[in-house]
RNA sequence: CGGGGUGUAGCGCAGCCUGGUAGCGCAUCUGGUUUGGGACCAGAGGGUCGCAGGUUCAAAUCCUGCCACCCCGACCA
């Protein structure tokens, strides 16, 4: 692909109402486009990254056993009334009213709606456990959006649903999500860290935020370092495997300022341990046993026994972490965007110096591009004229990992291979794929 | 929702106080010279100055109203 016929807009200047880096950065490559306050258009760029990042939440999600479904996202008020939400959310719900003046709303979340749909089909114990989810555009009215796609009204999120008949079925859900968040953000190449938290208008008394460190974070945290060397790589999907990886997580302390005790954290973390910082909240995870299935009376026969199914929801914000994963990862200073290979939106880039006269390089480069492609390395090359320096600066702020450079006097052989912001190396085109698809795998 | 601020070319800005043919840098297009960490020269295109009303011979500029966006706070899976 060409990159002069690619509708990705960069701008030189940073726009000002960008504030912060990921804003900046999702600007200045075009990868949205602010519609209205808090509500933006993706342009190819910025979809191709969200893209691939829910392409990872969905295996994840796929590997625990979740099954993926998808809801609307204008829903009834008459759920919500039943729940008693349609009054507690207040003003950040988005009511419309239909042409037969009926109350509707863009879905802020779905735990009434997947309950009704769960009631109305599921009726025996023996389907129990059902784990489903989707990924759909939410709208939540916030007051003052701002940090672009970080903190939007719009947003696009996985969000999913257990239905268990105990609590101590539940808790094994639960522990399911816990270790499919701890995977995601793993391969998304973030340190995110599961925290005790507040379970606000969601309600009910288990929940956890999976937090990732960066400065322009909105949640305040306070942990044990010794956190981040928990491993949970080798850990088994069964319940007591599942329980001690909880288990070993909890014992570190580790909160946001809500649920911040002083003394507690003077009492447990020595010194030295201590991690005081901000983070940015990237999924989060509920139990609330029987909050939404009792009012709406979604219940399962147990031996000639009706049980109120016991719920949990689990969600993971999609396009935040396109902006999370900037603050975590792009080098402001030297204009450089570390995207992790899984998700960069090219594994390579060919930049040919060119000029009217001399159209050489871009045979080579197509020739370079067909090989790498063959390899399943998605390749782009800069078919424009501007400078080697221009490209290179270019492509390491769109955040193309690897770069290879075709200059005044190329080897045909051994080619000029830019492993971004590390080393450049002399290599032929079989070296490179191989580099590349490494780095891909792992 | 309270306080503050800004709307002028795709992006960044000047001009407004003191009314008189709408400007600069970047980007774009043409021609030429260049080419290894954001090159240079020459030329060109692109704006009903956020919207509406008012004052005036004349409004980007003064007055009134509205709208949008940004920042701080409160709010927030």
């Amino acid at each position: 692909m060409y990159f002069s016929k690619l509708f990705i807009p960069i701008l030189k200047n940073n726009p000002s109402e960008a504030k912060i880096k990921s804003h900046q950065l999702m600007l200045r490559t075009g990868m949205i486009k602010q519609s209205s306050a808090g509500i933006y258009s993706w342009l190819p760029l910025g979809f191709k990254i969200m893209k691939k990042i829910e392409k990872i939440v969905r295996e994840e999600q796929d590997k625990i056993g979740v099954q993926e479904m998808l809801m609307p996202t204008i829903q009834s008020s008459d759920i919500w009334k039943e729940s008693g939400r349609y009054e507690d959310y207040g003003e950040e719900m988005l009511r419309i009213k239909d042409r037969q003046n009926r109350e509707m709303l863009y879905g802020p979340t779905n735990e009434e709606l997947i309950t009704e749909i769960f009631r109305s089909s599921i009726k025996s114990y023996k389907s129990l456990p059902q784990l489903l989810y989707h990924i759909q555009w939410k709208f939540r009215d916030e007051l003052r959006p701002r940090f672009g796609v970080m903190r939007c009204r719009e947003f696009y999120m996985k969000d999913a649903y257990s239905f268990d008949l105990n609590d101590d079925e539940a808790n094994f859900s639960y522990n399911k999500f816990f270790l499919a968040y701890l995977r995601t953000f793993k391969r998304l190449k973030l340190s995110a860290i599961p925290m005790a938290a507040d379970t606000g208008p969601i309600g009910g008394n288990l929940s956890h935020e999976f937090i990732i460190i960066a400065e322009t974070g909105e949640s305040k945290i306070y942990a044990d370092k010794r956190i981040f060397n928990v491993k949970h790589d080798a850990v088994n999907l069964d319940k007591q495997s599942l329980h001690n990886l909880r288990n070993e997580y909890e014992n570190y302390y580790a909160v946001t300022d809500e649920k911040f005790n002083k003394k507690k954290f003077d009492e447990n973390v020595s010194s030295e341990n201590k991690l005081e910082t901000k983070g940015i909240e990237v999924g989060h995870i509920f139990y609330f046993g029987d909050k939404y299935s009792k009012p709406l009376q979604a219940s399962v026969d147990y031996n000639g026994k009706k049980e109120f199914v016991k719920m949990g929801s689990y969600g993971v914000g999609v396009s935040r972490l396109v902006g999370a994963i900037i603050e975590a990862k792009y080098d402001e200073k030297n204009e450089i965007m570390n995207w992790p290979i899984s998700i960069a939106p090219y594994h390579c880039a060919i930049l040919p110096l060119l000029n009217k006269n001399d159209k050489s390089n871009l045979v080579k480069a197509n020739k370079i591009c067909e090989i790498l492609k063959s390899k399943k390395i998605d390749t782009i090359i800069d078919d424009t004229e501007d400078g080697l320096t221009s490209k290179m600066k270019k492509f390491n702020l769109l955040g193309v990992p690897y770069q290879i450079i075709l200059g005044k006097n190329t080897d045909d052989k051994l080619l000029e291979f830019n492993i971004v912001g590390k080393e450049t190396k002399s290599l032929d085109i079989s070296q490179i794929s191989k580099i590349i698809n490494t780095d891909n795998i792992n």
